[in-house]
Formats: structure tokens, C-alpha cells, sequence
RNA sequence: GGAGGGGUCGCAUAGUGGUUUAGUGCGCUCGCUUGGAAAGCGUGUAUGUCGCAAGGCAUCGAGAGUUCGAAUCUCUCCUCCUCCGCCA
């Protein structure tokens, strides 16, 4: 959620992020006329709570009946007032909930992720000398990927990894989250469930729809995380924590729910885009100051790229644009890495900066100077699924075999994926 | 799933309808004292919100209710602990 008193003291400011992100700017004077009642109310309704008390302090005991007729008539009027007050607050917060994080200045401006940019490529796109294959292809050759049988006892969009290929995966994981405690991140395995309310907190849906924007089980008011960060940064919720802890670094691992509602259609050949997948992401909190948390963004980019490239595969950086940013986010990077059975680049990784947006509701803070401020969080991921996927294309060689990348091997056991008729 | 007991201003506690603008102890702050320290004495010590300010208002796990008045009574929920059941 954003700051009421900005939008109060600069509308003009977050008129621009709106038009920025293409949404519809109405909802500012919305706001600050209901606001504007909800302020003028709130004076009343706090003159009549002050009488009361005054009232009720200068009896000393039991009222006479004049009292009573008097403290009654203020009762009853605080009843109304406090009705409208609590009934412009409401609308006033569904409308604020509405606005998303303010784009830092850099961000790209445009409409979609076809206006995001690039701006660095690293390594070699790998040139076969034989038709290469998908990783749909390739897992069934091997034996290391099955979805067809996935899809006959639980429908579209999931998938086996199988064999080595499951070795791989837990390989992959293993070494991405050590990686990082290894840099001192503190590693975190959190719950896979988490209240509506915690959902809410997390800032990317808005109340009204939350069961259904992900997978939940209504009667129990839970939902399935559709990313760690949102299980691990609500860890620290009205907490004030102690400003010598900074920055406070987490590295997740859990698995990933996601409905992929409205992606009918798209990717529908192999694992790219499935309902359930594994993740190693990283969580960090900053003091409250975007040169800190912007360069934090940084060094967590640079920890997803020195992954990259030690797992040898291809990969663009882009700027996500304004109309690519997710609604928490003040800034995101994202990292395409290199599909051969694709042909093209797709998103693996991406790296955010949500400065305060999401500790506001959260209520995380950091005692700085005597005052409490909101601290500034940030989430990337290191590694999914989709990497494996990506290592499996990547590294395929003309007799169908997979060559495993070498900081894996310790942990996999194998150098080498090879057909089981060779 | 069943039974019982808790959640009070950092920590520990008092508080069973109006003298609570929530008391006390510990911790911490500042000061006095001292050669220095400890002890002692004094002072301060939550958060949010509205307001230029003075100040007001709200918050005793959360929400609703009863009442002229709620930390205190009622209801719902959350959460922790103990025991039983189940279980990797």
C-alpha cells in the first residue's frame, strides 16, 4: 500500500505512476474526496468521544438523571458519526489498496513486457550442429521428464521429473540455496500455507478476490503460497526490528502454487509453465533508503548471475517496464535465460525492489533515531524449475545425452545424462 | 478432533464496571551523589492517528455487543500452554 500522505501532499506524483503503468486515474480524486470526508468526520466524531469522556469523568459515581439524558444524547450521536467515519475509511482504503508502488525514475516506461529492456547479454547462445530439442522431447527420450502421465491423474500443467531427472532438480536446489547461506543468508523452509489476511499483507491482490486469485482451501481461510516471499516476508510483521540486524537476509526453498488462470493457451508443450514448481528465492529487508535498497537489488541480481553462469547457461538481463511491473514493485529486473527448443529467450529469474509498499500493511519496521520506519523489502528469485529445464536444453549433445554442468556433479552423483539405449 | 488454562505499555506482574490520564518490580535514559564505580535518590521510558501548534482521540491478542461509563461483563475469532486422541 502506498502513503496516504503523499498522495495527500503530491498527487501529481503518483498521477505520473499511474499513467506510467497505464491504469486508470480516476481513483486519485476518488480518494482525496472521501478522504477529505473521512477527515472532517473523524474531528467530529473525536469532539463527541472528548465529551463523553469529560462527561463521564465528572460523574464520580452514579449519574443524576440530567447526566444520564445528557451522556445518552452524545452517546447516540457518536453512534452515527462513528458509522460514517467507519464507512468513508473503508471505502477510502479499498480505493488506496487499488494503487500500486511508484516506479523509481529509471524504470522504462511502456505498455508490456514487449517494452521491457535490455540492457546486458551474457554468454555464448549455443550452436548444435543436429535439430536440438525441447525439454519436453528430450525428458521423455531420457526418461527424465513425464507429463503425460501427469496430465492423466492431475490434469494439464503438471509434470514428473523422474530418475536423474529428479536428482537433477533436488541437485540444482541443493546447491543454489547453500550457495547463498554460504554468503550469509539465513535459510528459511516456510510454511506452503498462509491466512488470507497474511496474503493480503503481501500486497498483490486486493482483498476483494483472494481465494480465487489463488489455490485455497476457503473453510480453513488458507492459501497455497504462490512464491516463498509470501510466507517468508510476512516472518517479520509487527515487528520493530533492531536497526544493528541490517540488512536482514533470507534464502527460501518451497514449492510454488499457481492457477495460471488466464494463460489459456500459452505454453502448453512441456514444463514453462506449470501449477506447481520448486523455488530458491531470496528475501531481504533494508533500512528504509533507496540508494541502500537499490544497490541491494543489485548485489542480489549479481547472486543470480554468477548462478547463471556457473550452471553455463545463456542469458539476457532486462528493465522491466512500468507496464510490466508487478504492483508492489518500485523496480524489477528480469533474467531471460536461453531455450534452444524454444528459440528464444524466457524469464527464469526476477529481482525486485518493493521498498515500502509491502511493510506498511505488514507493519515492519526499524527504530532509527527514536522514530520507527517502515523498512524497505526486497525478493529475487535465485533459481525455479524452469532453469532445470533450461540446463536440460542447453546442455543436450548430438547422441541425445545431457552433459551436467560441473559445480553440479558433486551434488548429482553423475556427469553425464546419457539414453538408456546408448 | 476432545478437555482445561492463559494473552495487560521491552521483560515480569497488579488490576473482577467509575479515584486507571493502566499501578508495581526489573531493564534502559538522563541527572544528583562519588576520586571512580556500585548502591541510594530523583527523572523519563509504548504505538498509531488528527492538528501549524497547544492539544485531542484510539489501542490492555482481534472484532462485535451490553452500559451514561469496559482492561474488567457477553459473543465470535486468533494465538500460546497442559492433557487426551491421531500421526511423518
Amino acid at each position: 500500500m502506498i502513503d496516504i500522505n503523499l498522495l495527500r501532499q503530491q498527487p501529481e506524483l503518483i498521477k505520473t505512476a499511474l499513467t506510467n503503468r497505464q491504469k486508470d486515474l480516476s481513483v486519485i480524486s476518488q480518494i482525496l474526496g472521501i478522504d477529505e470526508n473521512y477527515r472532517t468526520t473523524l474531528s467530529e466524531v473525536e469532539k463527541l468521544r472528548s465529551e463523553q469522556n469529560a462527561l463521564s469523568r465528572s460523574f464520580k459515581g452514579k449519574p443524576t438523571s440530567e447526566q444520564l439524558i445528557k451522556s445518552t444524547e452524545v452517546k447516540n450521536n457518536l453512534k452515527i458519526k462513528e458509522g460514517e467515519l467507519s464507512s468513508s475509511e473503508k471505502i477510502r482504503d479499498n480505493l488506496l489498496e487499488e494503487i500500486p508502488n511508484i516506479p523509481s525514475d529509471d524504470t522504462p516506461i511502456g505498455k508490456d513486457d514487449n517494452d521491457n529492456v535490455v540492457f546486458k547479454t551474457v554468454g555464448e547462445i549455443p550452436k548444435f550442429d543436429f535439430q536440438p530439442l525441447d525439454h519436453a522431447d528430450l525428458g521423455e527420450k531420457l526418461d527424465i521428464i513425464d507429463i503425460k502421465k501427469a496430465a492423466q491423474l492431475s490434469g494439464s500443467r503438471f509434470g514428473y521429473f523422474k530418475g536423474q531427472g529428479a536428482v537433477l532438480e533436488m541437485a540444482v536446489m541443493f546447491y543454489a540455496f547453500t550457495k547463498l547461506t554460504k554468503k550469509g543468508f539465513t535459510g528459511m523452509i516456510p510454511p506452503v500455507m498462509v491466512k488470507s489476511d497474511t496474503e493480503w499483507k503481501c500486497g498483490y491482490a486486493s482483498n476483494k478476490n483472494l481465494m480465487g486469485a489463488y489455490y485455497s482451501i476457503p473453510e480453513d481461510d488458507l492459501i497455497f503460497i504462490s512464491s516463498s516471499e509470501h510466507a517468508v516476508v510476512p516472518y517479520h510483521m509487527d515487528e520493530i526490528l533492531d536497526q544493528k540486524s541490517f540488512p536482514i537476509k533470507y534464502v527460501n526453498y518451497s514449492p510454488c502454487f499457481r492457477r495460471e488462470a488466464g494463460t489459456y493457451g500459452k505454453d502448453m508443450k512441456g514444463m514453462l509453465r506449470v501449477h506447481f514448481f520448486n523455488k530458491v528465492e531470496m528475501n531481504v529487508f533494508t533500512l528504509p533508503d533507496y540508494k541502500i535498497s537499490d544497490a541491494m537489488c543489485l548485489e542480489m541480481l549479481n547472486n543470480e548471475e554468477e548462478l547463471m553462469q556457473e550452471l553455463e547457461l545463456p542469458y539476457q538481463i532486462v528493465k522491466a517496464c512500468t507496464g510490466d511491473l508487478p504492483q508492489p514493485n518500485r523496480r524489477m529486473y528480469d533474467i531471460n535465460t536461453w531455450f534452444p527448443g524454444q528459440n528464444a529467450y524466457r524469464e527464469t529469474q526476477s529481482c525486485s525492489n518493493c521498498g515500502d509498499y509491502q511493510s506498511r500493511r505488514l507493519n515492519t519496521k526499524v527504530k532509527i533515531d527514536g522514530k520507527n520506519e517502515l523498512v524497505h523489502i526486497l525478493n529475487a528469485t535465485l533459481i525455479t524449475d524452469r532453469a532445470v529445464l533450461a540446463i536440460i536444453e542447453n546442455h543436450q549433445q548430438a547422441d541425445g545425452s545431457i552433459k551436467i554442468p560441473k559445480v553440479l556433479q558433486p551434488y548429482t552423483g553423475f556427469e553425464i545424462i546419457r539414453p538408456n539405449n546408448s
